[in-house]
DNA sequence: CGAAAAAGTGTAAGCGTTTACAATTTTTAC
DNA sequence: GTAAAAATTGTAAACGCTTACACTTTTTCG
């Protein structure tokens, strides 16, 4: 049944017999109604299947009720896992999910982070996947009035999600380092330059850190920077066979990176863990199959997560609160891409 | 640097030396508007930076400038491509792109599609992936106002893109029955009941067609029903290996659940094409590692074309409109998971 | 019990657009 | 050159909500 016309406060005022501006503060329990308004309204609305016009609501000062995600690219499996997590959160508190895909772009970036107050004036708030900030973005989005939250990112003022990216990429590369590889490469994601928030500068310098244990370096040419997709692994991977000789073990900063070198390794006849041993971070469902050693990370749970913390935000505007960084346990797997130097 | 306060239709209208009411048609491209004045707004709009609030246009009749995407799921590698395709082509027309994800849940569906006079007061329209619809969900999203596109439905009354599901089906059977396996079972995906108009519907028909040309029939313990996943794959094969006798061939009606199908037969001891040829369609791009001969299709391609049309359809209400299907090429690729039988 | 404080409710003015419709200017046609 | 038609522009009323502020009712307390 398609209401010829939808409620509007108005309607739900009459049937309630109380005044709009009652029912407005009733609908968004506000203070000064009475617990017997409080019910009328309540009734009257449900009776008429009222919801709010989002774009009335806005327009008069009110919230939008959609919350933007922005991603660097929406096709990655992590970044498509912590999608649909947050989104499952945002639907069932009533928000809207806006989809906001960098792919990959600096063009497309420039253009989202700055309109930060256009996007302001249409969602009520943002929550980043692993989007690279420096400190004038930071302060801009912090200035915009949007509620923000993120999954992957260190160091930044509002709530964030994720995991131990160095301790990650320390356990990764140390279980290399123990297997008697020292002649180690990684694949890097990108954006790692600059003054960076990015995952991929924490694991980067895990990977430092347990090569130092080892009283070894990082060696540039051995940093290769790669997308964080299959792809990128592939091409990273063929170019390092082309241009270099191939080193010992290779720790990819993703599995999807990782399963991309697993690729380039066939195309030349070579093979993990005969020919290099290899290691990635996600526990990727295809993982398990290839027999690709990872460290396992709760993909779903940061988003899920990430986005309860924001949307308690914006259900508690006024109340104090300090941001947090919660780190979600990580684990690493053994599986046969991984073994010892001989 | 970030203004004060956005410049509003009124800004524009006095930096122009014109109406509000010239400005809006003006800005809006509607008939009736001089050329001169139509250059003075260009320029006072540009040169304020001017952006129309879309909350105040909605409110007042006019667009939402976002459109709403409806699938099944996010996280499919099907689904994750076509929604970035597809997003980058809204935003690349202005439009918000916001996410509705079915999480493969009956109930969530049902919210979903109960409310389209709900979305249609937030978006200006939908596009549709592989959305199962009965006639009176097509007939509701018709009455709704929404301008509709979708991806991979046929039969409907609005712009469709696709392929040619059942000789997609039909190609990838007859591949099997040319290398004389007899004995098929096919992993269907879930929801083929009712009057569905989905994507597996077609891909059964060229299933069965194919048997048919080689005068066998459809044997209905051999059409697993499967979620279109990995681990749909993995548990519809599991319980094929289970209960039954493993068939000679099987056709998965996509990569994904080809590559849970491969799992589980390695995690029984057999493997393909071995014991058992598997083709699938896709071409994901972890199939050519794996060696899964498929049906490839152009994913984003058609992500992007349905989305174009339908920013083709709102940018020109009025124009009459013959509602086309749209069939993209496909191509059977065998690889090393399809074998002749002895 | 009465005055002051507190709690609850209503009035009316926006918010920034779109759009009938009226008013004005320009063009057309005789 | 003028009346009628066409094109352009402006006025003002919605759209459905929030909110400052005024008003009424209830509670508190000496």
């Amino acid at each position: 049944m398609v209401r010829a016309h939808r409620a509007t406060i108005q309607d739900v005022a009459v049937l309630s017999g109380l005044s709009i501006c009652t029912v407005s503060r009733a609908l968004r329990n506000l203070p000064n109604v009475s617990e017997k308004a409080q019910r009328q309204v309540a009734d009257a609305a449900a009776k008429l299947g009222y919801k709010a016009s989002s774009a009335a609501s806005r327009l008069a000062g009110g919230s939008t009720g959609s919350i933007a995600i922005i991603a660097p690219t929406a096709t990655a499996w992590f970044f498509a896992q912590a999608v649909e997590a947050a989104e499952e959160v945002f639907a069932d508190s009533g928000y809207d999910t806006v989809l906001i895909s960098l792919r990959n772009k600096a063009s497309v970036r420039r253009k989202v982070l700055g309109d930060l107050s256009g996007l302001a004036q249409r969602v009520d708030g943002v929550l980043l996947l692993n989007v690279e900030l420096s400190d004038d973005e930071i302060a801009d989005l912090l200035a915009s009035g949007l509620a923000v939250a993120s999954v992957g990112m260190s160091k930044v003022p509002w709530d964030n999600v994720g995991i131990d990216d160095e301790h990650a990429a320390w356990a990764a590369t140390s279980h290399l380092l123990g297997l008697g590889h020292w002649d180690l490469a990684v694949l890097a994601g990108r954006e790692t330059r600059g003054n960076s928030v990015l995952t991929s500068g924490d694991r980067l310098k895990g990977f430092g850190r347990a090569l130092a244990e080892h009283h070894l370096t990082v060696h540039p040419d051995l940093v290769i920077s790669a997308d964080s997709s299959i792809d990128g692994g592939r091409r990273a991977m063929t170019e390092l066979i082309a241009h270099r000789s191939v080193p010992s073990a290779i720790f990819a900063e993703c599995d999807e990176a990782a399963f991309g070198a697993l690729m380039a390794l066939r195309e030349h006849g070579l093979s993990a863990p005969k020919n290099v041993s290899i290691i990635g971070i996600d526990d990727h469902p295809m993982s398990w199959f290839l027999g690709l050693s990872t460290v396992a990370q709760p993909v779903a749970d940061q988003g899920a997560f990430a986005a309860n913390l924001l949307c308690e935000r914006l259900q508690n505007p006024g109340a104090p609160h300090q941001a947090a960084n919660h780190l979600l346990d990580t684990k690493l797997i053994e599986r046969k891409t991984t073994r010892r130097k001989r």
